[in-house]
RNA sequence: GGGCCUGUGGUCUAGCGGCUAUGACACCUCCCUUACACGGAGUUGAUCGAGGGUUCGAGUCCCUCCAGGCCCA
């Protein structure tokens, strides 16, 4: 046998390591390879990535989501689009807060701020590192060189440019409104911030006097809130209190600044079968006493305080924190004999999604983002733009029909963009920033160019500079923004809005918005949002939403369960010899999973072939290299087969007289082309990947190399083009998926990569297409071929002849006439 | 309590009203046949979660139930 041009023996994770090293070691190579040239005649193709927050480990399930997202780049770039693949971080927020508190056991308000800031940024900057190198080790062909960090000025002046420009045209307002807000950690949070958990809390069954004498016993779990109650309501069909609609009824308990009587009203939201079936509605209880406060425009008592404890109104509770206001309260019902009973039961209380922390609702001063007014339009948008899956469309929707209320964007808290606002002295004007800085009104004064406006009207007043006699002292917002208000700036911001219009006219919208399913109601929601308020466009063409990674039995992988994979653990696997080895908690205790060798390119093409986009997937490492790392093997040794044989001169003039067989396959091979040029069109990574799979380890060499072989080796230069032409545009066609595999192994044998191809391998013979007579009826046979292959397989295996073997007694059936001097010579047929 | 999604051989998966239900991995049998034993060939294995219905015809459409997941109250 000639010495095969690939010279490894087969596909290993250390070649793999140091083709991978060299792809990113060049930087200048490595940009000019996958940089973004905006000024392109090609189709501009901008992919919204998801900024991925560094946290010391990167989720498994999210990086194998980052490949795919890789993979469209890259088959996007196949097709011949010029496309913008942003490498960004999201570093504002809580978390890193958090990080840096428990590190030095210290909460952040004990702090200098500047001093702080500081800790958390070197914190996060750590974490990113960790993260560039996993992003490599993975195969991610992004813009490197344009990096960027939600935190750093460019980006956060940004942020509160559009702020700027919302506030001044009335969609960014400032009002006193119940809000979600964690006493904790001090600061508001959104809707979608909010979850639930399971906790054990009385209900408490209190006896109240109406005026004319009647009692009324109300259940509530929040008895310290009865000094902030508005009013009493029953349900309008409820026949039992018809009579006491209307009367006062006095407060078990007292309470400062304020009557302690309040009304009997009805509400339709009140569940008579919930105990007796009265209600008292509280400022603020819950959701629904928000609501109830709304609609009977009954003014509410802030009863509690920023501190979690409760304020004068509350009398004898005064002081107390929530907790022990609800005891206290309990023992003097009881001191009052106004305590019937009180039953502890399970209830699920709303907590916050970061701090864990149970939730109240206060009445505060922030900023919201107006939503309710603009649902319609947004719907509108919605409409025209792509979803992978379609049925995602519709999980949005169902997030939008439950939003009742303004977003709440401020927050109290200090890493995170600051709102780019002063107030003057008598509070009636503000100062903003010109567009295009970043400021910190906390530390700095407004910088040249700033506004002055009227706080209420907006109207523009003049120049600071021209006005700042007028203004007495400045008082800079010490409030933040929620960082949903950053990352809802990505793709406004990876499309060039205010820093690159002309590339900003091209790019937008969006061409594509690849996210995970789990943040669909914040940054999916948020960003059309902003899209809609500030352009009045659908932010996307496409919005390709994946499932999420789950454990290898199905459930979520949290630290708690501990059922987590690391995904770097995954992409080293098989490196310099070493084997993986997990220890994974599983529903009946721990399971060790092992494997010898994954690496990032059977990762990819795990992913790829494994589950349709949006369906959730189970992660088993061991699974993995069983069912894919032998695709590589395979593709590998056929590539490794090729390269033995002399590669044609121009692999792009296709010789005249080839063979049936030589047709046959290439006609089959169009085919397939056909089909995964189609799926790339289509962002449908899944049914790419699996007819290149399908018809590169199972037709190709089962069926055809097997029948050319001995042509191959008599030097016919009609099966040697044959064979390469497929296996150099398979590569290419295959390079999204496997970049580092097909790039190795094109570069190797055909002189140029197959991940630098800009135009989707052609068919090479018009004729063998589908829909064409000649390749229709190569391809008609095709099954009954296989068939005839197999059979005859069979048949020597039944007789103890070995397959190569000459066998008798086997006649090609007339329908493969054309075929049978090769399967004579295949099979050896006597 | 409500909404959305999912449920196909041991495991994962195709299927989008029409031949005998894809394919992969695993299992079993055979084979070191000049690319590949980290391979090849050939088998075995599914009343499509359960039950009703629509239809000439149902994994496929409808209803009910069961199980799991996600989200919300």
């Amino acid at each position: 046998m000639p010495a095969p041009k690939l010279p490894e023996k087969r596909w290993s994770i250390d070649l793999e390591k140091s083709i991978q090293e060299a792809h990113y070691a060049d930087e200048e190579a490595y940009n000019k390879r996958y940089g973004f040239q905006p000024n392109t005649t090609k189709e501009v193709f901008v992919i919204d990535t998801p900024p991925p927050y560094p946290s010391g480990t990167w989720h498994i399930g999210a990086v194998a989501q980052y490949s795919m997202i890789d993979v469209i780049a890259r088959s996007q770039r196949l097709l011949g689009k010029e496309v913008f693949f942003p490498w960004g971080v999201d570093r504002n927020g809580i978390n890193i807060e958090f990080t840096v508190e428990k590190n030095t056991k210290r909460k952040m308000k004990t702090y200098d701020r500047e001093e702080f800031l500081t800790l958390c940024k070197e914190t996060i900057e750590h974490f990113t590192q960790a993260m560039r190198v996993t992003a490599k080790r993975v195969g991610l062909s992004c813009d490197f060189e344009k990096e960027y960090l939600t935190d750093a000025p460019d980006y956060r002046s940004v942020t509160q440019s559009i702020f700027v420009e919302l506030f001044k045209r009335g969609d960014i307002v400032e009002d006193l409104r119940p809000n979600i807000y964690d006493p904790i950690e001090g600061t508001t949070i959104a809707d979608a911030e909010v979850e639930r958990m399971s906790r054990r809390t009385k209900l408490v069954d209190v006896r109240w006097t109406c005026a004319d004498g009647t009692e009324l016993v109300i259940s509530t779990t929040r008895p310290e809130l009865i000094c902030a109650c508005g009013v009493v309501v029953v349900h309008p069909d409820d026949s039992r209190y018809e009579h006491l609609v209307g009367q006062t009824i006095e407060l078990p308990l007292p309470a400062d600044g304020r009557t302690q009587q309040v009304e009997v009203r009805t509400h339709p939201s009140v569940k008579s079968e919930f105990g007796t079936g009265v209600l008292m509605v509280c400022s603020f209880g819950d959701q629904n006493d928000v609501a109830v406060f709304r609609e009977l425009g009954l003014t509410p008592f802030a009863a509690i305080g920023l501190d979690g404890c409760m304020t004068d109104v509350a009398g004898p509770l005064k002081g107390l924190s929530v907790r022990d206001a609800r005891a206290k309260a309990i023992e003097l019902l009881e001191e009052n004999g106004r305590l019937v009973q009180a039953i502890e039961r399970e209830q699920d209380v709303p907590v916050s999604e970061r701090g864990k922390n149970p939730v109240e609702i206060i009445l505060l001063k922030e900023w919201y983002v107006k939503q309710t007014h603009i649902q319609d339009r947004m719907r509108e948008h919605i409409e025209n733009i792509t979803f992978h899956p379609p049925r995602n469309r519709q999980f949005l929707l169902d997030w939008m029909d439950n939003i009742t209320i303004d977003w709440p964007i401020s927050r109290r808290r200090w890493y995170h963009t600051e709102i780019p606002i002063w107030y003057n002295d008598d509070q009636t004007r503000v100062v903003v920033p010109p567009a295009g800085s970043y400021v910190q009104p906390w530390k700095q004064s407004p910088p040249d160019g700033s506004r002055v406006l009227n706080r209420t009207t907006r109207e523009d007043l003049g120049d600071y500079e021209e006005l700042k006699h007028t203004l007495g002292t400045l008082t800079g917002e010490e409030k933040v923004f929620d960082t949903w208000m950053d990352s809802s700036n990505s793709n406004l911001f990876v499309s060039g809005y205010l820093n690159d219009e002309e590339t900003f006219a091209k790019a937008f919208p969006t061409a594509l918005r690849p996210q995970g399913k789990e943040i669909v109601r914040t940054w999916l929601y948020y960003t059309l949002l902003k899209s809609t308020l500030l352009l009045d466009q659908p932010g996307f063409s496409h919005v390709w939403i994946d499932g999420l990674g789950m454990d290898p039995w199905g459930r979520k992988m949290s630290k708690s369960l501990g059922n987590g994979i690391d995904a770097d653990s995954v992409l080293e696997c098989g490196a310099g010899g070493r084997t993986g080895s997990w220890s994974v908690k599983g529903p009946d205790g721990s399971v060790k999973l092992r494997a010898n060798k994954i690496g990032s390119e059977c990762f990819r093409l795990w992913k790829a072939c494994e589950a349709q986009v949006g369906d959730d997937f189970h992660i088993n490492p061991e699974e993995i290299e069983k069912k894919y790392f032998g695709v590589l093997t395979k593709l590998f040794n056929v590539a490794r087969f090729a390269s033995q044989f002399e590669v044609p001169e121009d692999l792009n003039i296709v010789p005249e007289g080839l063979a049936v067989e030589d047709e046959w396959i290439l006609s089959e091979f169009s085919n397939m082309m056909h089909e995964v040029k189609t799926a790339w069109t289509n962002v449908d990574i899944y049914t790419a990947t699996q007819s290149l799979k399908t018809f590169g380890t199972g037709v190709l060499p089962s069926h055809y190399l097997e029948m050319v072989k001995s042509r191959l080796y008599d030097d016919d230069e009609h099966a040697a083009w044959t064979l390469h032409r497929i296996v150099r545009d398979l590569m290419t066609a295959l390079s999204p998926v496997c970049p580092f595999f097909t790039h190795h192994i094109t570069t190797t044998v055909y002189g140029s990569s197959a991940v630098d191809a800009d135009a989707f391998p052609a068919t090479p013979l018009e004729s063998l297409n589908h829909g064409e007579e000649r390749g229709d009826a190569l391809r008609n046979q095709s099954h009954e071929l296989q068939e005839f292959n197999s059979q005859t397989w069979a048949l020597k295996k039944e007789r103890g002849i070995s397959l190569n073997q000459p066998v008798d007694g086997i006649v090609v059936p007339t329908s493969l006439v054309e075929f049978t001097s090769i399967l004579t010579r295949m099979h050896q047929l006597q």
